[in-house]
DNA sequence: TGTGAAAAAAACACGTG
DNA sequence: CACGTGTTTTTTTCACA
């Protein structure tokens, strides 16, 4: 999917739209300048073309008693039949697995982990993941502290 | 902040906003099957308590361009007065840098990173990362398959 | 494009159990 | 006090100029 056809306002949109999910088409076309009617024009232009994959509410972790989060390199082991589909389905099975990668280097993939305290996190580790046949090892590495968090991305290069 | 005093009811509210921050409140209360002011109230309720950091728009990273995700991790020279701090200071003058952790394990950092291209995240880790003065040593992880990514965290462990 | 009308939704007050 | 109902205000959505 290539970028371009994005113009100022469009990005505009964008920025606000990242920051808050929930702004009303009035409040937005104050933040960016625009009328309401062109705001709203764009906006489900924006949809439609695919520049937006969801509206999103983040629930705080700490309020709902995560508080452990770890990113997980894995490794597989490349015996047997397809052991990175049978992978990929077993990572879809468990929630406090938010995301998972392919990644270049030394693993062959990388897990987002959530978990309510340390021994409910080891347990995934010993308990879920290394009983899977096609995992040959993981390693983990626990984040302690959170210094800059967002899921907004930077769109100041979409400007020539 | 300590999780429980969350209802049955309120954990339905917050895992079908998750999947759309922009659901009505009718629709919510269809979803969740609860009476519209019911809803209405809770949700209130909710965003009172802190439950809710945020409601995000994701935009599509491809949709935009940014072809690269990778994670940095950052090993930090511990001389000078207070590398960290000069560190978090910089983080956040870059808005490429998505998140930005203290972690556990071999580096002091861990970083969430979007680029455009290699050339640009090359460019990124050579001339912006390798630059700072409290940098040691940085080591790259790319992306390559996006096996599964959400922002929605796991709530069933609040079910009693 | 903006303007305006119609429909839908949010926000709030009131009464009831 | 929590709940549903009804009312007012705001917002969305769409037609028209």
């Amino acid at each position: 999917m290539l970028a371009v056809q994005l113009e100022p306002q469009d990005i505009r949109i964008l920025t606000a739209l990242q920051a808050n999910a929930r702004l009303t088409n009035v409040e937005l076309s104050e933040q960016v300048n625009l009328s309401p009617s062109q705001c709203y024009r764009r906006l489900k232009r924006l949809e439609e073309q695919g520049f937006i994959k969801q509206y999103a509410t983040i629930v705080s972790r700490r309020a709902v008693g995560l508080d452990v989060m770890a990113f997980v390199s894995v490794t597989l082991d490349k015996h047997g039949e397809d052991p990175a589909r049978a992978f990929n389905e077993a990572v879809n099975r468990f929630p406090e697995i938010l995301e998972c990668w392919a990644v270049s280097g030394d693993s062959d993939y990388l897990l987002r982990v959530v978990s309510t305290d340390l021994r409910s996190f080891s347990n995934f580790l010993m308990r879920d993941m290394l009983s899977l046949p096609m995992v040959a090892g993981v390693k983990s590495t626990i984040l302690l502290e959170e210094e800059k968090n967002t899921t907004a991305l930077p769109l100041n290069h979409l400007r020539d």
